[in-house]
DNA sequence: AGCACGCCGACT
DNA sequence: GTCGGCGTGCTC
């Protein structure tokens, strides 16, 4: 008999550790593991979920046995296999375990982990009772398994840990004293599976069974109720739940039976759709959306000549079926959400589906809003603010095909949609897409990789457009799409530049004379106010005050941040150091040299005393954590605030008619920030900030304070120059060899002991730096980070910089444990981790 | 990640 | 001796 054809599978399990591990297929579960299956595996000495990504007819060479696996979670869907493949190129590109890339993209509904039991032995029934020669331990041991119903989690009884020293009652036990007592057979340990996994709710959902004719509307024209039920039906989207149907119209259901006897509609059970998601703002919804009852689609407006252009544009790329990316560049106001809209409507006509991703969704509800009034119950919006139970109610309806929108965070791209037609980014510049944590992916570029798998359309919009991307579309790799103008008599708001060298602000509130005039003017005509504060990077804020110059390193010309310990100026990406100059290097002035620090509270509390009778009112990531935001966007759409403070949360995406005066009190600070990307961020948060203003009936005006007015970031965003910005920009990446002139990757060896790490971070280094020579890569540092310790770890990084992908790759695989001694091994304390394309250079 | 092994100092 | 603390390494 032939040996039975994959026999052997290959797991990524849920842990963070490289590399799968191969398993072998139990006889009982041949045929059945299939790849993207999850399945329980032993892993140690316990039971861990992985996801098989490969079956095997033999076992791989080098390993000599391979463990059966313990079950294949049947009650799961396996992961579908785009998504899988998704997964490992994520693995594999930003250098992740696997297991953890699949986590990324896996609601949280869908984790399982086993706990190892211990469990009596007959044998060890018997010798308990018998008392025979047992050791008083090994009697305690057995006492405390016996009195527990004779099985308990070893977690349980090993965690208690210390027997509280003279007092007798439940003592810990040792886990090598259970390990001794299975090896004599009177214990014996059994892995089980973590109470019951979230299923998803469903509910009765009544169903349209075929197109509908006029004859079939003729035939119901004596059973009006009949036809409004089924003319309901159709608005919203095919199919609805009769509960939320009946909210309307309380006798529907016997409408609906109607109709099913006729068979013109059918009822399934469905995953259920979330309701009353997005009350978040309060906002006004234009009229168009019921949160909470049915959600039936409004009609579209009419586009504009530039909205229908881009429109045509993108139906162009969508009817070639393959894969073709566009960037839209539309100025803030321009209607890139109705774009959106009107190819998405397109794609569900054509029977695919849409992923649409979006910087941080419960800052704007207003766009969920207007999803959900288009397209109704059709949406599945992944929220943060949602509960596991929610998130993964909205993942099934996703899954079988009861949604085909999903709109969401940066994680939506791993939306399981099928026959996926257009993947949108909205704000694609946005840095929050970027995971910072765990499996550092970048949401945008996971989008182009899908819709590329896929043969679907990417289409990335934005006011700002990352560097990157306007640099793809200038070079014909993504199809440029212009919306140059706002569509309604609302112009672009006038911006004015206020010299922070020649006025003085106030102390605490930070306003100059002008500014202060103007907020005092839009009180008084009624309106509301945005006062924007950069607080990233306040702290180490060191620039000369004669010139507004903040102090560069000569090597790598980012700013340089001050370090109060020590009192000394340090450059976190070359590490060099200096004193805190007299003379300021750019304009020669002496004693001009200063430190900035001032945040959001201080501000507000200052503004709010300035202007007694204003109502203020205060937005950072200190006062909103999640579900606060709402309220407080909620108090300014109705008008109940006339002064909002805020960090760049102000800068995202709101549309407050009431406000006509955006004061940004210092434009420079993200300025002098150690990033490269320091003048692009500024320029895209200036524009986004200014871009609040005068969105309403009236014309709204725009003051921006500066120490550096003519910088180009600044004085770009003043003049709403993108093009001139991009210019600039683009002749200092490609002098630097920056993105995308060049690929980046961070290093950073991080530790308990500083010692150890610095040894560390140089010994990696000295590893590296000959084949670096050999592959045409730099090596920038390594350098203390700006964060130098968090979480009471030592934090010191190293940037590889190359002009191709493929010899930084290389590279980074030496920088992590391998089989042979081109790798690095760093000592067992210091851990070495990578971030493919950083983002943040914290 | 989590868990066991092993080597150390502190207590019965 | 014996206990438990904590550092180190492995999991197909």
């Amino acid at each position: 008999m032939p040996a039975p054809a994959t026999a052997f599978a290959d797991v990524a399990v849920q842990l963070p550790v490289a590399g799968t591990y191969c398993y072998e297929i139990p006889a009982r579960l041949r045929g059945r593991v299939t790849r993207g299956a999850r399945v329980m595996v032993p892993f140690g000495h316990r039971g861990v979920a992985g996801v098989v990504v490969g079956l095997l007819d033999t076992i791989p060479a080098g390993l000599d046995t391979a463990r059966p696996l313990d079950a294949l979670l049947a009650d799961e869907d396996p992961i579908p296999a785009d998504l899988l493949e998704l997964c490992l190129w994520i693995s594999s590109y930003y250098e992740a375990p696997p297991g953890e890339a699949l986590r990324a993209a896996l609601p949280v509904g869908a984790q399982v982990s086993a706990q190892k039991i211990v469990e009596l032995t007959p044998a060890g029934e018997q010798a308990l009772s018998a008392g025979g020669a047992l050791s008083r331990r090994d009697r305690d041991v057995l006492g405390v398994l016996a009195q527990a119903g004779g099985a308990a989690p070893q977690r349980a009884l090993v965690k208690p840990g210390k027997a509280p020293r003279g007092t007798s009652g439940p003592r810990g036990v040792r886990a090598r004293d259970i390990a001794e007592l299975v090896e004599a057979g009177l214990l014996r340990y059994r892995r089980e599976m973590d109470q019951a996994r979230v299923k998803a709710r469903t509910e009765r959902t009544a169903v349209i069974a075929r197109a509908i004719t006029d004859d079939d509307r003729a035939g119901l024209a004596r059973a009006p109720k009949q036809l409004a039920a089924l003319t309901a039906l159709e608005r919203a989207g095919g199919a609805a739940s009769v509960a939320a149907l009946r909210q309307h119209e309380p006798n529907i259901a016997a409408h609906l039976r109607a109709l099913a006897r006729a068979e013109l509609i059918h009822f399934e059970q469905r995953p259920r759709a979330l309701t009353g998601l997005i009350t978040g703002s309060g906002a006004d919804n234009g009229g168009n959306g019921d949160m909470n009852g049915v959600h039936a689609p409004s009609a579209p407006p009419v586009l504009s000549e530039a909205q229908a252009q881009a429109l045509t544009a993108i139906q162009a790329l969508l009817a070639d079926e393959r894969f073709g990316a566009a960037l839209l560049y539309g100025i803030t106001g321009s209607g890139k959400t109705e774009v959106y809209l009107h190819a998405i409507a397109d794609v569900l006509a054509a029977g695919k589906s849409a992923i649409v991703l979006v910087p941080e969704i419960s800052l704007t509800p207003q766009l969920a809003a207007r999803f959900r009034a288009r397209f109704g119950d059709q949406v599945a919006i992944l929220h943060s603010a949602l509960s596991n139970r929610q998130r993964f109610d909205e993942w099934q309806r996703l899954r079988t095909g009861a949604a085909r929108i999903a709109l969401g965070a940066r994680s939506a791209v791993f939306a399981p949609v099928a026959n996926l037609g257009i993947i949108v980014v909205d704000e694609e510049h946005d840095s929050s897409f970027k995971q910072e944590e765990g499996v550092r992916y970048h949401g945008r570029d996971v989008a182009l990789v899908r819709a590329q798998r896929a043969g679907a359309v990417c289409l990335l919009g934005s006011a700002t457009p990352s560097l990157e991307s306007y640099f793809a579309a200038e070079s014909g790799r993504y199809k440029l799409l212009a919306l140059p103008e706002r569509p309604t008599p609302k112009p672009l708001p006038e911006i004015r530049l206020i010299d922070l060298r020649v006025h003085q602000p106030e102390r605490d509130a930070m306003l100059t004379a002008p500014l202060a005039q103007a907020i005092e003017e839009t009180l008084a005509r009624d309106e509301q106010v945005i006062l924007f504060l950069n607080r990233r990077g306040f702290d180490t804020f060191v620039l000369c005050v004669a010139c507004g110059q903040p102090l560069h390193c000569h090597q790598c010309s980012v700013s340089l941040t001050y370090h109060r310990g020590r009192d000394l100026l340090i450059c976190h990406y070359c590490g060099s150091q200096r004193r805190v100059p007299d003379r300021c290097p750019s304009c020669f002035a002496t004693g001009r040299i200063v430190r900035r620090g001032l945040g959001t509270e201080k501000v507000a509390a200052a503004v709010a005393e300035r202007f007694a009778s204003a109502r203020v009112d205060r937005l950072d990531r200190d006062v909103a954590s999640g579900p606060q935001i709402g309220p407080i966007l909620g108090r300014m759409a109705r008008r109940e605030t006339d002064i909002l403070v805020g960090t760049q949360m102000v800068t995202k995406g709101h549309d407050f008619p009431g406000v006509t005066l955006v004061g940004v009190l210092c434009a420079d600070t993200g300025l002098s920030l150690p990033d490269f990307r320091a003048s692009e961020r500024t320029f895209q948060l200036l524009t986004q900030v200014a871009g609040r203003a005068g969105r309403g009936d009236r014309a709204g005006q725009v003051l921006i304070q500066s120490y550096r007015p003519d910088s180009v970031a600044v004085s770009a965003a003043a003049k709403h120059d993108y093009a001139g910005f991009y210019r600039a920009e683009r002749a200092a990446r490609q002098e630097t060899e920056f993105p995308p002139y060049g690929y980046l990757a961070a290093v950073r060896i991080d530790g308990r002991y500083i010692d150890q790490v610095i040894d560390t971070a140089n010994a990696l280094a000295a590893h590296i730096r000959p084949h670096a020579q050999a592959l045409s890569v730099d090596i920038m540092g390594p350098s203390e980070a700006p964060l130098a310790k968090l979480k009471g770890r030592t934090r010191w990084h190293m940037w590889l910089r190359a002009k191709e992908r493929k010899p930084l790759r290389q590279l980074l695989r030496l920088t992590q444990r391998g089989p042979d001694d081109a790798h690095f091994q760093p000592p067992a304390d210091v851990r070495v981790s990578l971030d493919v394309d950083p983002v943040s250079a914290l």
